[in-house]
DNA sequence: GTAATTCCTCAAGTCAACTTTAGATCAAGG
DNA sequence: CCTTGATCTAAAGTTGACTTGAGGAATTAC
C-alpha cells in the first residue's frame, strides 16, 4: 500500500507548480496537509484537484482570496463528491459569466468601433466613454458593465 | 478660449483615477502630456481615451505593460484617426477573443461536471486534469488551452 | 495680495502573490 | 552508516501597480 499519502515535492511535480507556491497556499487556506512523525507534510489527491482548480482560476485572472473563498465551501477532511462540485461549480460560473461578459462587450465594442467609421467619434462608445459618463460618475463605467441606470 | 489643455485633477476627476496613479502612467509611457509654464502637467482629450482603454483593459486581467504596448502602436502627438484604432483594436481583439475562449472552456467544463454525475470522477476533466495530464508533462493544462496533441 | 488649492518631485510604503536565502532536519540509496 | 537530496521554518526580497508623505512651488478664489 503506497498510502502514505504525497510530498510536497510530488504535488510540485504533478502540479508543476513551485514547493514554495503550494507551501504558501497552504498559509492562505487552500491547502491543509497532515504531517508525518518528522515533521513533512502528505497531501492526498484531492489537493492536486485543489491546486489545479487554483491554477485555472488564476490564470483566468480571479484573484487568491476569492479563489479561496470558493474552496472554502469543500470540506477538507473528506472525499469530494458530486455535491461539492456542483456548489463550488455554480459559485464559480457566476464569476465566469460576468468576466465573459465584460470581454464580449468590450470585443463587440471594439468591432463596432471598427466598423463604424465614426471618424467624429462623438458618438462612439470605445472612444469617448469617459465623456459621456461625466454626467453620471467618473469612469468608463460604459464599457465597464455599470448597468444601473 | 479654454483650450488650455486639461490639468491632471480635470483628468483624475473625469476619468476616477487618483492624480497619483495618472503620473504613475506617464513614467510607463501611457500618457505624455505636455508641461505648462510652471511646469505643470496639460493633458488633451485624447489622453482620457487612453486612460479609459487603460482602465477597462486592466480591469479585464491585462497586465498595464500588455496594454501599454497596444497604445504605443498609437500616435502620441496628432488626434487619433480611425485607422488608429483599427490597429489597435485588432491586435487588443486577438488577446480578448484568447481570454474569452479560456473561460468558455472552463465554463463548459464546469456546467459537463456538474452534469454528467461522475461520481467516480475518473473522466472528470475538471476534476482531474492534473493527474490525467501528468503523463504529459505538469499541470492542468487539459483545461489551460494548451492544445499542442 | 494673500490664503487655500492644486500641482511638482522624489522617496518610501503597501498589497498580492510568490521566490529566495539561510540554517537546520529528515529520508532514502548504496 | 553516511552522504545526497528533499523538507522544514522564518525572514527577507521581487514584481506589478499604485499610494502616501515630505517639502516646496504654482494657481485660483476672494
Amino acid at each position: 500500500m503506497p498510502s502514505q499519502g504525497l510530498t510536497i515535492g510530488d504535488l510540485a511535480a504533478r502540479t508543476g507548480l513551485a514547493v514554495s507556491a503550494i507551501r504558501f497556499y497552504e498559509t492562505h487556506g487552500i491547502v491543509a496537509p497532515l504531517r508525518n512523525a518528522g515533521g513533512h507534510r502528505r497531501y492526498d489527491r484531492a489537493d492536486l484537484r485543489r491546486l489545479s482548480f487554483v491554477m485555472i482560476a488564476q490564470r483566468l485572472g480571479f484573484p487568491l482570496a476569492q479563489i479561496a473563498g470558493h474552496l472554502a465551501a469543500l470540506p477538507a477532511d473528506r472525499a469530494l463528491s458530486q455535491n461539492d462540485w456542483t456548489r463550488i461549480a455554480a459559485g464559480f460560473r457566476a464569476d465566469i459569466d460576468a468576466k465573459i461578459a465584460a470581454l464580449t462587450r468590450l470585443r463587440d465594442t471594439l468591432d463596432g468601433c471598427i466598423g463604424c467609421g465614426c471618424l467624429s467619434l462623438e458618438r462612439c462608445a470605445l472612444y469617448n466613454p469617459a465623456d459621456r459618463a461625466r454626467a453620471k460618475g467618473t469612469g468608463p463605467r460604459y464599457l465597464l458593465g455599470d448597468s444601473s441606470s
